[in-house]
DNA sequence: ACGAATTTTGCAACGTGTTCTAATCCTGCA
DNA sequence: TGCAGGATTAGAACACGTTGCAAAATTCGT
């Protein structure tokens, strides 16, 4: 199972989400079609799979070494940062992850649900200027209100701007670019600086 | 090629994106598989082709009847909320409209980013209290930077809330909450009221 | 009204996600 | 050691987006 995880990666960040055909992942992982298609329901579910564990990547690296910086603009900026470069790390991997967000069924919406409110747990973090707890529960209620709030929207901002970025609306620099044009409006009231 | 375009929402307007397969849709509107394709590249092709007329009935109930209101906040809610029942009109189409957008090519994009600027003029037009200008150039430059601002953001918010709507992470009425709860935090300042 | 060019048609074929099945391979227990 | 129950396999089969192609229908200039 870490096989049919790994050698999935392995071709998404080669081709991007066509390039993992499920046949090949079989083959490569050593594993009948059928054993795949028991530990996963989908193809989106195989490639959420992966992107939980980028997720934790992130969340890993943010444990260490937290979000530094006098402004929360700065510090909810760098973690925006830090998880773009992360899934730019193969932009082929990245777009796979994303799409498959995006097009998940019913069944997957539970697992988008749990990556969604641990990475806004991250932002509110930084927001705060503590490190992220990652014991806390993921029901969304650390931080204060307007935290919450102003997490949840760049972390649509973010959403949103991936998505475009992945269908061919514009480069990888303009991903942070949004977040961060956002944040300033939130944080700043519009003002560069 | 009207027909074709009809009977694609009509398909999709009961079961959904699966629902909307091109043999039947070539079947229904009395055109064969292969004349389809050469009017629209792909089956994102062909709902993006439904969601332009969408906008473009959207665009013109928001020139009959400006989004009225003494607020920015109130204004730009209205605009979302129309825009939002105007798709909820049918979800399964809604759902549809939706995927196709999270889901095209880089063949695709460029049809997307002009949806994008017209949504975006719009909400410009709303904070900016004045009926929307369709005759205005779509190079994004109505309104102040501020204002462009404001609107791109919201509208990431909106399209990120879509999808995650289309996706089952929430219910329908979520999705104008969230952009409300945006729009809020940014104009003022995350006071309810 | 004729012939050439273009469009449309009908249909077969391919790739890939997904499902199904019968055979085979464990694994743990008596 | 032998066996029951579950997991795994190989591979066929199905659905649907997409492509290709030769024949038929339509359009258009003259």
């Amino acid at each position: 199972m870490r096989r049919i995880v790994d050698a999935a990666v392995g071709l998404a960040e080669r081709g991007g989400f066509e390039a993992v055909r499920l046949r090949d992942v079989a083959d490569r992982s050593d594993v009948a079609l059928g054993t795949l298609y028991k530990y996963f329901r989908s193809k989106e579910d195989l490639l959420l799979f992966a992107l939980h564990e980028e997720v934790a990547r992130l969340e890993a690296d943010l444990v260490k070494r937290p979000a530094a910086g006098r402004a929360a603009l700065q510090r909810c900026t760098e973690v925006f940062a830090r998880a773009t470069r992360g899934l730019m790390r193969s932009p082929q991997l990245a777009r796979a992850l994303v799409r498959a967000m995006a097009v998940g069924d019913p069944d997957t919406a539970v697992q988008i649900a749990g990556l969604q409110l641990r990475i806004q747990r991250l932002i509110v973090a930084a927001l705060h200027d503590v490190p992220p707890d990652l014991g806390a529960p993921l029901d969304g209620n650390g931080g204060s209100a307007r935290e919450r709030q102003i997490a949840a929207t760049l972390l649509h901002v973010w959403f949103s701007a991936l998505v475009g970025w992945s269908v061919g609306l514009h480069p990888t620099e303009t991903v942070v670019e949004h977040v961060r044009n956002s944040a300033r409006l939130i944080l700043n009231g519009g003002k560069h600086e």
